[in-house]
RNA sequence: GCGAUCGUAGCUCAGUUGGUUAGAGCACUGGAUUGUGAUUCCAGGGGUCGCCGGUUCGAGCCCGGUCAGCCACCCCA
C-alpha cells in the first residue's frame, strides 16, 4: 500500500468533521468583525516567495520546474500573495481592507509537534490604516476566535511586542541600521541559549558595551505593564527621546483601547517577542497557550513597509496567521473537540415490496423537501433497519409494513422516546413537517 | 540536515531462552431474529509482524541498513 505523504494527513469523515468545525469557528467570529474573505493559487512563481524573503527560503519550499519550464512552488503562507491582490488593486479598495482567508498553506520541513508539511491556516489583514486603533481591531479579533473555541484566560495570553521600539532602543545602544534585524534574532533566542552564548553572539554588535546591554535588556524583556515600561525607558540611557515618547503614547493609546474592550484579561506586554520576519514595523504579538509548552496558537503584527517594498505602492497593513495544528492540538488538551455524533432526521423501515416502494417513493418528496432521509439499500430484516436507524443516530423512523399499508397509514416513532403512533399516509408530509419543525407530538 | 526513541489486524495491545499454522479486546460483516433498536450468544472477514538484507536447521523475536511515526535540535512565514 501505498502511504501518504510524510507531513499530510488524511481527513477521514471524524476528521473532516472537525476540519469543518474549526473553519465554521474561524468564519463565525471573523463575520462578526467584518472582514471578508478571499482566496489565492495554491501553486505560485516561486519568486513571489524569494522576493520577500530571500533564496534561503527555498529549502523549506514545495518548488518545482512545470512543464512550461517555470519556477513554481506551493504557497507557504498567504502574506505576498495577499499583498499581491491588494497592489494591483489598491487605488480602487475602500479602506479599511478587512480581508480574512483559509487556506492549505505547504512547507518543506522536518514534521514534528504542531508543525506538519500540509496545515490550514486562517489569515485576518486589515491593510489601509495607519494608527493603533487597527492593532486593536485585529488583537480583538484574535482573542475573540480564541474564546469562539471555548478557551479561557486561564488557557492562552496574547503577548504583545514593539519591533519600533526595539529598533529605537537599539539605535539608542549605537547599533547600525542593517545589524538590528540579526540583534533582534539573538534576542529572540536569549530565552533558549544561556547567557554566555546570547553574549558572545552579540559581542560584534556591541563590543565592550556587551554585559551592560544585556543586562538592561534583561531587564526590558520581564517587564509586563506600561508603567514598568515607561519607567524603564525614563531610567534608560537614551537618545532619540522624542521618538520614543511618542511610540509610549502609541501604546497608551492601544492599551486603553483594548482595555474599553475589556480585553485586559487576555494579554500583557512581553517585549521577548520580536518575531523571525524583517518585515514587521510596529506592533507584533503571539498567542501562547498558557500550560505546559507554551506553543504559539498565533502571531501577527503590523508590515507597514511591505507593501511599498513589494508593489511600490505604500499601504500602512496588519494582520495575523493562526494554524490548525496546535490549535487542534490544545483544544484536545483541553477537552474542548466537538464529540463526533452522526445525526439524520428520518430513517425509512420498509417491509416487503409493495410498501418499499411506496415508501421510496415519499423518499424522494421528502428529500425534495430537505429532509435528511435513509434508508436500507438492500432489503433486510426489520431488526437489523432499527439497529441501523440507530446507528445513523436517526431521530425518528417510518415503517412502511405490510399491516401499515393495508390501513392506507405509515407508524412513525420517535428513536429516543421510543414510542410510535399511526399517521395517516396522506398526511405524512404535514404531520412530519410539524414533528421536525416545531417538535409537535401526540399524546 | 543531526541525534534519541519506536514500528505486530482499522484501533489499543499481548506474543515465553529464537521453535509447528501469530493472538486478545474493541470495531466491522453475517446469523440467532419477516414487526421495534439494549444485552447476550454463534460464526466470519481482516496480517507480506513497516521494508530489504544478514546470522541460524529455524527469525515477529538477534544483527545491519532503510522507510515511516514520535521527540528534541536547526528553522519557524
Amino acid at each position: 500500500m501505498i502511504q501518504s505523504l510524510p507531513g499530510f494527513r488524511e481527513f477521514y469523515p471524524a476528521e473532516c468533521s472537525l476540519r469543518n468545525h474549526i473553519f465554521r469557528v474561524w468564519r463565525g467570529a471573523v463575520a462578526a468583525y467584518g472582514f471578508v474573505e478571499y482566496d489565492t493559487p495554491l501553486l505560485e512563481p516561486l519568486e513571489l516567495f524569494t522576493e520577500k524573503s530571500g533564496d534561503e527560503i527555498v529549502s523549506q519550499l514545495f518548488n518545482f520546474e512545470d512543464k512550461g519550464g517555470r519556477a513554481v512552488a506551493l504557497r507557504p503562507e498567504m502574506t505576498p500573495s495577499l499583498v499581491r491582490l491588494v497592489g494591483a488593486r489598491v487605488n480602487s479598495l475602500r479602506r479599511p481592507i478587512k480581508w480574512f482567508s483559509i487556506g492549505e498553506q505547504f512547507r518543506f520541513e522536518r514534521p514534528q509537534k504542531g508543525r506538519l508539511r500540509s496545515f490550514y491556516q486562517f489569515n485576518a489583514d486589515i491593510l489601509g490604516v495607519e494608527g493603533p486603533g487597527a492593532d486593536a481591531e485585529a488583537i480583538a479579533l484574535l482573542i475573540h476566535i480564541l474564546c469562539a473555541f471555548g478557551f479561557k484566560a486561564e488557557d492562552f495570553q496574547l503577548r504583545l511586542s514593539d519591533r519600533d521600539l526595539w529598533m529605537y532602543y537599539l539605535e539608542a545602544w549605537s547599533i547600525a541600521e542593517e545589524d538590528r534585524i540579526a540583534v533582534l534574532g539573538i534576542i529572540d533566542k536569549m530565552a533558549r541559549r544561556d547567557r554566555e552564548e546570547t553574549a558572545k553572539n552579540l559581542k560584534p554588535f556591541l563590543a565592550d558595551a556587551v554585559d551592560d546591554f544585556l543586562s538592561e535588556v534583561e531587564g526590558l524583556v520581564a517587564i509586563r505593564s506600561l508603567a514598568e515600561l515607561e519607567a524603564f525607558m525614563q531610567k534608560a540611557r537614551l537618545q532619540k527621546r522624542d521618538l520614543i515618547e511618542e511610540r509610549l503614547a502609541t501604546w497608551r493609546e492601544l492599551l486603553a483601547t483594548l482595555s474599553a474592550m475589556g480585553l485586559d484579561p487576555y494579554f500583557h506586554i512581553d517585549l521577548s517577542i520580536v518575531r523571525g520576519l524583517a518585515y514587521y514595523t510596529g506592533f507584533v504579538f503571539e498567542a501562547f497557550e498558557v500550560s505546559g509548552e507554551s506553543r504559539a496558537l498565533a502571531g501577527g503584527g503590523r508590515y507597514d513597509t511591505l507593501m511599498e517594498k513589494i508593489t511600490g505602492q505604500a499601504l500602512p497593513a496588519l494582520g495575523f496567521a493562526m494554524g490548525d495544528v496546535t490549535l487542534i492540538d490544545l483544544l484536545s488538551e483541553k477537552g474542548l473537540l466537538p464529540k463526533y455524533v452522526e445525526a439524520l432526521d428520518v430513517y425509512v423501515v420498509t417491509s416487503g415490496e409493495e410498501p418499499r416502494n411506496a415508501a421510496l417513493k415519499d423518499i424522494a418528496a421528502l428529500r425534495a423537501q430537505g429532509v435528511q432521509v435513509e434508508y436500507a439499500l438492500k432489503p433486510a430484516g426489520f431488526n437489523k433497519q432499527f439497529k441501523q436507524a440507530d446507528q445513523l443516530g436517526a431521530r425518528y423512523a417510518l415503517i412502511y409494513g405490510e399491516e401499515e399499508l393495508a390501513r392506507g397509514e405509515v407508524t412513525i416513532r420517535d428513536c429516543s422516546k421510543k414510542a410510535s403512533f399511526a399517521c395517516p399516509h396522506k398526511d405524512l408530509g404535514n404531520v412530519l413537517k410539524a414533528i421536525l419543525e416545531e417538535g409537535y407530538w401526540p399524546e
